[in-house]
DNA sequence: GTAAACAAAAGTGTTGACAGTTTCGCGGCA
DNA sequence: TGCCGCGAAACTGTCAACACTTTTGTTTAC
């Protein structure tokens, strides 16, 4: 990635002296706690994270109350912030928002987006991803997987929706790849997805729709079945 | 062990005089904005709010961090905070969303929700609220209507959903009494609602998701035709 | 009379210092 | 030895002063 964040400044040359600011800290720490580099659980102590920084610590105490609306931490009074520990009850609840939320997003992909996209996503996933589960190459497999979603997000042209969607995969990311390993969820799941993508194709918005809920929903019936070997 | 602290805890309603917290502050803000007791557009001025809260200029500034994330008021750097000015399509991206979420809580409501709950709203909404269309007493109503959309919400039992609701509703709150207003549309309305709570009284979970969908894309629709006339 | 330049004022952004609370270690006592 | 209380250290919470940017008001040149 290493897309460089844009910084307003006009170009000094000075490279890392300038000092994070808010926004670059909460992501910092997001992509930190997507990847589980930060466990579910741990503290997170001002005073370390402004030294790593090299920042005031009211700068850090900003980033944690962002990260905080975001429901990625939880704040106790005087005692600290601390990785929020998502609940199997939360974790089928934000399934069930997927569900419509990502399948509202495939009906307005289908409707706006570009059917030469789909087409190749569609070749993609019926070919070269195939080969990528039949040897069980998880990892590219899941990124392709991540650029298809990101693309109906995209396509479907509705920020408000793109943001909401953001909040809450955010919270699984850590668990989606544990899903997929569960023995025949890629390949399910891979289906589910030439399927949708031949509706895309065709421009038939409302099967997209339900199609992306009935695989939304499977992966919810898998997690639901397997629960016990994942969390 | 939990020997208490004896001073430590502040209780939670304490007399007016204590500082307002910076919760506080949101929730009064969001009243205010809800309410376009602030118009869209205005500014709002760190000092004269500390002033007014009698807090720190800081504490008003971690309140207007929280409403800027919540997408209440658009802050510009060195230039302050003002309340942020939804443009048409942002409107309509709420009401898509809308469209899929409380379909959603409409269909979680109808399984896990109390039915005898939803037959006394069907009488109130048969009844009651029929003459308050007719007589066009527009307040009741839209306080009743709100209170119908709570409980749903409440009832589907889903903690994320209710917090997203929340967060897109509050944006368009302004608005919703201005599409009662147009020609017909309280009416239309009623009976939707009439047609939803029938599904949920009988148990219809599907129907209840499917009906509650057709009520808002027909508000939308009904915006989208009279949209010069409210915007 | 108009517009550009400058100075003062108002408002926002940032920071280090101070205060309050919790946690941890240590010494005394049964 | 166990443990109870006490004090120090570590950490979070709060704030008022300082620095910087934008805006406004005034003067001056054409």
């Amino acid at each position: 990635m290493a897309r460089a964040a844009p910084k307003s400044r006009p170009a000094a040359g000075r490279t890392r002296r300038s000092p994070a600011s808010v926004a670059q800290i909460v992501a910092a720490l997001r992509a930190r706690i997507a990847a589980q580099d930060i466990p579910p659980g741990a503290k997170l102590r001002e005073s370390d994270l402004a030294e790593e920084f090299g920042v005031p610590r009211t700068r850090v105490r900003d980033a944690l109350a962002a990260l905080e609306q975001r429901g990625l931490v939880e704040r106790i009074p005087n005692r600290g912030a601390v990785v929020m520990r998502l609940d199997l009850s939360q974790v089928f609840d934000i399934y069930e928002l997927r569900e419509v939320l990502e399948g509202l997003a495939a009906r307005l992909a289908t409707e706006r987006g570009p059917r030469e996209r789909w087409r190749r996503e569609l070749d993609l996933f019926q070919g070269p991803m195939k080969d990528l589960v039949a040897r069980n190459e998880l990892d590219p497999y899941i990124e392709r997987y991540e650029a298809l979603r990101r693309s109906i997000i995209e396509a479907a042209g509705n920020p408000v929706l793109a943001e909401m969607l953001d909040t809450i995969y955010e919270k699984t990311q850590a668990l989606i790849r544990r899903i997929l390993i569960l023995p025949g969820r890629a390949e399910v799941g891979r289906q589910q997805h030439v399927a949708l993508l031949e509706a895309m194709v065709q421009g038939k918005a409302e099967l997209a729709e339900q199609r992306r809920r009935e695989g939304l929903r499977s992966a919810r019936a898998h997690l639901e079945k397997f629960q016990k070997y994942i969390l």
